[in-house]
DNA sequence: CGTACCTGCTAGCTTCTTTTTGCATGTGCG
DNA sequence: CGCACATGCAAAAAGAAGCTAGCAGGTACG
């Protein structure tokens, strides 16, 4: 999802939230100049890997960053993040067509049913 | 801000958390297509009058609409609310560029003091 | 073996956000 | 005058998100 995708409703939300935090910014922001395993990325933003896995998991989620894990040369197990390359435009036409594909939350509700 | 302007850290985590909710996706998308009334805006969207206020004042906070009041025809007080015609290219550079001028939430406040 | 790395998870607390509910104010009209 | 419509605010309830602290498991090296 490299280039400009149109983004569904639900899509849109979760990755606005997703970036809408200032330690998740920064984590993009580090991993946008160089990949980095989780221990080390902690250390590098001076929060806990606890709370970094958190925000990990939900930029992931957000489809932002993917992880690899894969083995170094002295047989640790790292977890390497990376940015995925997003290019994301926000505008009111585009957040009104994205609008539009938003689920609502649950039943007891439909559109156009009462005015 | 309307067009490509540089976002400080703090103003991109106050737009972005400010776009991240379905509400107010449903409200700029319903102001991108004409201008409402406060009361009359809540009766589209189905929602209380109340909760729409709360989400147009972040919305208004964020700089992403703007309020003007109006006398109607029959003397009532409306309040027109509008979008205002912002464009916002999310990428990883950008936001690592962002993520310099983020403030720190600094333990003591102090107004006037430089850290 | 003990230490130093790496990984992950959850329970529980705190804090912020979202939503409801209720009140107060003003104008025009039958 | 009371009803219908417009505005606002703010306290309190409900829910979601953020953060800490602690546990558990893995490999390597001295």
């Amino acid at each position: 999802m490299s280039s400009a995708a149109p983004p569904t409703g639900d899509d849109l939300v979760r990755v606005l939230a997703a970036l809408a935090n200032p330690h998740r910014l920064r984590v993009v922001a580090a991993l946008s100049r160089e990949r980095a395993y989780v221990s080390g990325l902690a250390r590098q933003l001076g929060i806990s890997r606890a709370l970094l896995q958190v925000h990990l998991r939900k930029l992931a989620a957000a489809g932002l960053v993917t992880a690899r894990l894969e083995l170094s040369e002295d047989g640790k197990a790292m977890n390497y993040y990376e940015v995925e390359p997003f290019v994301l435009t926000l505008t009111p036409q585009v957040i009104a067509a994205a609008a539009e594909t938003l689920t609502v939350p649950d039943s007891a509700e439909q559109p156009g049913a009462q005015r």
